[in-house]
DNA sequence: GCAAAAGTGTTTATGTTACACCCATGA
DNA sequence: TCATGGGTGTAACATAAACACTTTTGC
């Protein structure tokens, strides 16, 4: 039971997709960087296991977990594993949040989605089919807003596809494609900051 | 490891989309339909362990096999299992070559994949998303040719899509957005029958 | 010649992309 | 009032759906 877990994180050039690696603490591997993981517990069903083994990471819970496929290559180890590898995203908020706080878990270290070390067992080959998920998602769902917090301006909204698809994005057609939709529900709350206030959005929970 | 097997079988009002199930001959569920499975080998690979399930229930190789999704509610049955399901497609041709021979197997017997008994364990619900995994798939990709004999007719080909999607489709509309890929390629052979002979095409190996 | 399926062409609707332009705010 | 991001309008283009029409065969 492995995860893929996607969160943004501020840099110069804009906001990156990062994700978060463990360093392993036992043969084979032993001080390698790998996804985070766990056991499945013979009571749990597979979607627990997944939060819990996600919660062990980051003490946080996810705003999107899905299935990402299982693998079981011979040669995957030494002794033959069979992994069910879950995807999730986190609000980049409570990501930063934590750590800055005294929370942040050992060991743990967050690394830029498209530019990963090489990774113990077939780790990399995992991540990129992920991230593959994720992006070809992104095209036709508005997954991506469990990046952000509660409420978002569209702007901020864009610049988080703007992230994930790696290219831009024209602002009024964004716009246009998303009011069309009733996955987003507009607030009377707006955004104030050095030019003209823009709307908040939140998710619609009910779809 | 279980598997989905999807194939067609000619019925009065016209091709149906049917998938072959097993009867349980030990308990828990003993003597009630359950999709074919069997048990993972220890130096086996998934996809490996799929097509050989497949194999020993049908004795066909599949003209498509994926991972559908893999299963492990606790309640799934009384001694929990984590259940990796495959899904297949099998050229109709093939089946009904085999079910006229002698080589058709004991105890397995195809039905309807929208009318399917009660099955055992959470199968109904597995057989469910197979068919909506399926049903999706089609939608965008050229993938139902593999139910159909090396060569057939554009009006074959459609008979498919309308037997998997169930609603008729515009038989030129339908040529044209698949004389557009590159998917299919026409031979100089034609199907000659009680009217103008037809075109036969072929499946694109290449890509 | 007629019926029926094969195959072509055209019109309409719909969605996507590009981009010009106005609006509201802080400085 | 100017710079800038917020927000609206619209024309151009691509794709899909609907359907009229021509072609080729068996009988």
């Amino acid at each position: 039971m492995s995860a893929v877990i996607f969160s943004l994180r501020s840099a110069p050039e804009g906001d990156r997709l990062m994700l978060p690696l463990v360093r392993r603490t036992r043969d084979p591997h032993l001080g390698v960087w790998a996804l985070p993981g766990g056991w499945l517990d013979p009571d749990e069903d597979l979607d627990s296991a997944a939060s819990r083994t996600l919660a062990e990471t980051t003490a946080l819970m996810p705003s999107y977990l899905e299935q990402l496929y299982t693998f079981g290559a011979v040669d995957r180890s030494p002794t033959r594993v069979v992994s069910i590898v879950y995807w999730a995203l986190l609000r980049s908020d409570l990501v930063d949040a934590q750590r800055s706080s005294a929370g942040a878990p050992e060991n743990v270290e967050w690394f830029d989605a498209d530019d990963l070390p090489p990774l113990a067992f077939d780790h990399n080959h995992i991540a990129d089919y992920a991230l593959d998920r994720l992006r070809n998602k992104v095209g036709y769902s508005r997954i991506a807003a469990g990046l952000l917090p509660d409420e978002f301006t569209l702007t901020e909204l864009r610049e988080v596809y703007e992230a994930v698809l790696g290219r831009r994005l024209d602002p009024s057609n964004f716009r246009r494609l998303l009011e069309g939709t009733d996955e987003l529900v507009p607030t009377e709350r707006f955004r104030t900051g050095k030019h003209r206030p823009a709307r908040l959005y939140r998710r619609n929970r009910d779809t």
